[in-house]
RNA sequence: GGGAGUUUAGCUCAGUUGGUAGAGUACCUGCCUUACAAGCAGAGGGUCAUAGGUUCGAGCCCUAUAACUCCCACCA
């Protein structure tokens, strides 16, 4: 017997034990059932989870169920991404310390730790959350076979000159120290001044203006640029001009066609590096470099007096000498917006060190992402475009290093004598080359025996785009890998398409020359209100997940996640999951009722089955059908209103029918009795399972309750999807839908004429072209709708209704 | 500057191939019906962002415009 009222809190509670303890979710590698293999996103464990992830993890877990329940067997880890920066700037947050001030095993033995309590938060949310991910599957990619992977995966490159390193302009976060990659920026909004400064021309002959928001570039300034066309400083070209502060540096007039003429004053002083134009002119013009800040951030030896102050202060004191010498004639203040680095908002510098690159960017390579997109299937359709428009617009290869302390080394010691890389065995990974020797002692160019190791680290993503050789294994066995791959599904969120979408694309094409999934589904964000995007700084809010799992449990919040077109953003708002939590109470009542007939119920199909029972599972079938195809085709939004739409019709309209017969076989007939059971067993066993998709937990208490006695699987999860066999019928669902009609217009005249729905009716006429089906439910018209009599006619359908003398006097 | 998306009832959103505008919610009116009042039945409510065009017929197709969101480029 199910309880009174569903208890949300403790009903879940019991069946997440139940399914972790029985193992529920496990992938079961002995079995031939088909696999189904997901590449979950292993969360960044880089503060706390938001619903932007349930709402992620939800629909991906929808799609997952889905599978289960034909009978896959799922293959389905749960990941944490917990290497690099974003962990290391977690760890320095939480514990307040500085990493760079500390050695670093101490600091990877700290962050460690750190990261373990938070792993196990994640993990008790998904859990929460009713994510069905085999929770013994899972791993870290800062773990010793993630570190093998992707140290694996760089020397392979590496060895194929397919990773490289070189001496490159990139960009560089002082607050971080280290270089980021170009797709790790975001732009910002900054007030700003721009400067205008008279450079004066060496051979004493005028001045020439030029505006800069960034004065304290001065001392690396190697070059002035003007644009060919522009008829004012045509003259000026190849000019020298001494730069201002630092007479002694004089710097040539260059032309090139990036200048804008309408910008500033038209000319443009060149320093290495205050921005990307800079870096490509540096390239071209093969200028020399000079390097004005340091790697935190502060101004070098080639500044003179101001070396070693912080840039801000740098540019205050070189704006105060610029004016009392008389360079500096007119400042506007302005609104511009710079590159910063996502993580921290601070703006980036460009600096130039020996970093390792990934090759990705060849007109040949760009061709080949854009081919694989291709051969992705995406869901929505729409996302692609994204992709391919970011491919279109690779112009840099991928950069993996990092100045960094925790996360993956590269295995890789460099000879001291010539500088020629020496790369760790496969056998020796993982592995640390700052506490490890190679093996080889010595270099095979030179034959010196003295190394010097690696100290960068990789980049997180050059770990987390191995993710389905992780999961696949190929750094113990690459045959039975391979045959793994491609994976069958990935998911993530549509902001997340550039960074590990395409790198892991990039990476499966290098090493198993395929995709790394047959297919991509993207979801929405979470707003927070009309264009917030839900993210950290509203994580501690009553919009959290562990505030709304605590209101209205797992089941709501999944049926809110299931909404709408997938891959859209989703407004998050306590009043969304009203209706979640309706659907859950009229399903736990409508379960009750209805099982409250079926006590003596027996599992053999009665001898005849009455027209409007064989309707109602027909009708149910046509909604499964619906439903599945929606599941199919990742829509698990539609799917759940196609079902709820079938659930809410049964409800109000047969069991009203039906539940007569149900009350009293001693009027009605055993026979009438039984039938209805039958219907009654299938169509709500059926619509039990689609369910469970969306709402695994009252689900499987309702299946737990009644329907296990007579069903083999042990949880309704690992039960079948099923269709109720029926024979044929020709007309079946539309004459069931005209009684329906027929009982609807009773209602309606009833609440026209402000009458209590039992009010009796003293007869009917009702005119059907459908007599035959409409007269077989004779017994169930007069009973729902408190009739007398009932008449026939053959005609287009209406309803005559007579009222009896009790009730005008009423 | 280039591109993508959105705009439908007070609110949140559906609307497949062009064929009489839909749901939920809110509001209003009834109903304590032997599951559920967190329920049931019923009613009202829309110039489908705007302006043109194609068509017998446009929410849907085409062109332009506006507002909002996002991506890319520029940002001396």
């Amino acid at each position: 017997m199910l309880d009174k009222k569903y208890n949300v809190q403790e009903k879940e509670a019991k069946w997440q034990k139940f399914w972790q303890e029985k193992g529920i979710y496990k992938f079961d590698p002995k079995s031939n059932k088909p696999v189904f293999s997901i590449d979950t996103p292993p969360p960044t464990v880089s503060g706390r989870l938001h619903m932007g992830h349930i709402l992620s993890f939800s629909q991906a877990d929808m799609i997952a169920r889905f599978q289960r329940m034909q009978g896959k067997n799922l293959f389905y880890p749960l990941g944490f991404d917990n290497n690099g920066l974003p962990t290391e700037l977690l760890v320095e947050r939480e514990k307040k310390i500085r990493a760079h001030t500390l050695p670093r095993e101490e600091f990877t033995d700290i962050a460690l730790k750190v990261v373990e309590q938070f792993n196990q938060e994640y993990r008790d949310l998904m859990v929460e959350s009713g994510t069905s991910c085999d929770l013994s599957l899972g791993y870290n990619t800062i773990d010793k076979h993630s570190q093998k992977t992707s140290q694996k995966s760089f020397i392979q490159l590496a060895k194929q000159g397919i990773a490289y390193r070189e001496n490159k302009p990139s960009p560089w976060c002082c607050k971080c120290r280290t270089s980021v990659a170009v797709a790790e920026l975001e732009d910002k909004e900054l007030d700003s001044v721009f400067n205008y400064l008279n450079f004066r021309l060496a051979d004493g002959s005028g001045t020439i203006p030029i505006a800069t928001t960034r004065p304290e570039f001065l001392p690396a300034c190697v070059a002035i640029f003007v644009n060919p066309e522009d008829e004012r400083y045509k003259h000026l070209i190849g000019n020298k001009v001494k730069v201002p502060l630092f007479e002694e540096n004089e710097v040539t007039v260059l032309s090139d066609s990036k200048v804008g003429i309408e910008k500033g004053t038209g000319i443009v002083m060149c320093c290495t590096f205050g921005d990307q134009t800079d870096v490509e002119w540096w390239k071209e013009y093969k200028l020399p470099l000079k390097q004005a800040i340091d790697e935190g951030g502060k101004m070098t030896e080639i500044a003179g007096k101001y070396a070693q102050m912080k840039t801000t202060d740098a540019r205050k004191a070189i704006l105060e000498d610029l004016k009392n010498e008389g360079y500096l004639f007119k400042q506007d203040p302005i609104k511009h917006s710079v590159k910063v680095h996502e993580r921290c908002e601070e703006p980036i510098e460009f600096l130039s060190k020996k970093q390792w690159f990934i090759k990705t960017s060849t007109p040949e390579l760009k061709e080949k992402w854009a081919e694989l997109g291709n051969q992705l299937i995406w869901r929505p359709q729409t996302m692609k475009t994204r992709y391919m428009a970011w491919v279109s617009n690779l112009n840099q290869d991928w950069s993996i290093s990092r100045q960094r302390y925790f996360g993956v080394p590269f295995p890789v010691w460099y000879c001291s004598e010539c500088g020629e890389p020496i790369f760790a065995e496969e056998s020796e990974l993982p592995l640390n080359p700052l506490t490890t020797q190679p093996k080889n002692a010595k270099c095979h160019k030179c034959g010196c025996a003295e190394f010097v190791p690696e100290s960068d680290v990789m980049d997180t993503w050059a770990t987390s785009s191995v993710t389905p050789q992780i999961n696949c294994g190929w750094a113990e066995d690459e045959e039975a890998c391979a045959k793994r791959m491609p994976m069958d599904m990935r998911f993530c969120g549509r902001d997340i398409i550039t960074t590990w979408g395409l790198r892991t694309i990039i990476k499966a094409h290098y090493h198993q020359n395929c995709l790394p999934w047959k297919m991509l589904i993207v979801n929405g964000w979470v707003m927070a209100d009309k264009g917030v995007k839900f993210s950290k700084h509203l994580a501690n809010s009553k919009l959290s997940p562990q505030e709304l799992l605590k209101t209205y449990g797992a089941d709501v919040i999944r049926y809110w996640a299931a909404i709408g077109a997938y891959g859209r953003d989703v407004m998050m708002s306590e009043d969304g999951l009203k209706d979640g939590y309706k659907l859950l109470n009229k399903l736990w009542n409508a379960s009750k009722f209805v099982l409250s007939f079926l006590e003596d119920y027996s599992p053999k199909k009665p001898k005849e089955i009455l027209p409007m029972d064989r309707f109602i599972m027909h009708k149910f079938n046509e909604a499964y059908s619906k439903t599945f195809a929606f599941y199919e085709n990742v829509e698990m939004g539609y799917a759940k209103a196609e079902m709820e739409k079938f659930f809410w019709n049964f409800c109000d309209n047969y069991i009203e029918l039906a539940k007569n017969r149900l009350y009293k076989p001693e009027v009605y007939g055993l026979a009438a009795k039984e039938s209805a059971q039958w219907a009654c067993y299938n169509t709500l066993l059926g619509m039990l399972k689609v369910f469970a998709i969306t709402m695994p937990h009252i689900t499987e208490e309702i299946y737990q309750d009644y329907f296990k006695q007579f069903e083999k699987a042990e949880s309704i999860h690992l039960s079948k999807l099923f269709k109720i066999e029926m024979e044929p019928e020709e007309n079946i669902l539309a004459n069931g839908d005209e009684v329906f009609e027929i009982v609807s217009r009773l209602r309606q005249f009833k609440s026209e004429n402000k009458l209590s729905l039992k009010a009796e009716i003293e007869s009917i006429t009702i005119s059907t072209h459908k007599l035959d089906f409409v007269k077989s439910a004779e017994a169930d018209i007069k009973a729902v709708a408190s009739v007398r009599e009932v008449k026939y006619q053959e005609g287009d359908l209406d309803v005559q209704i007579t009222l009896g003398e009790v009730m005008q006097e009423n």
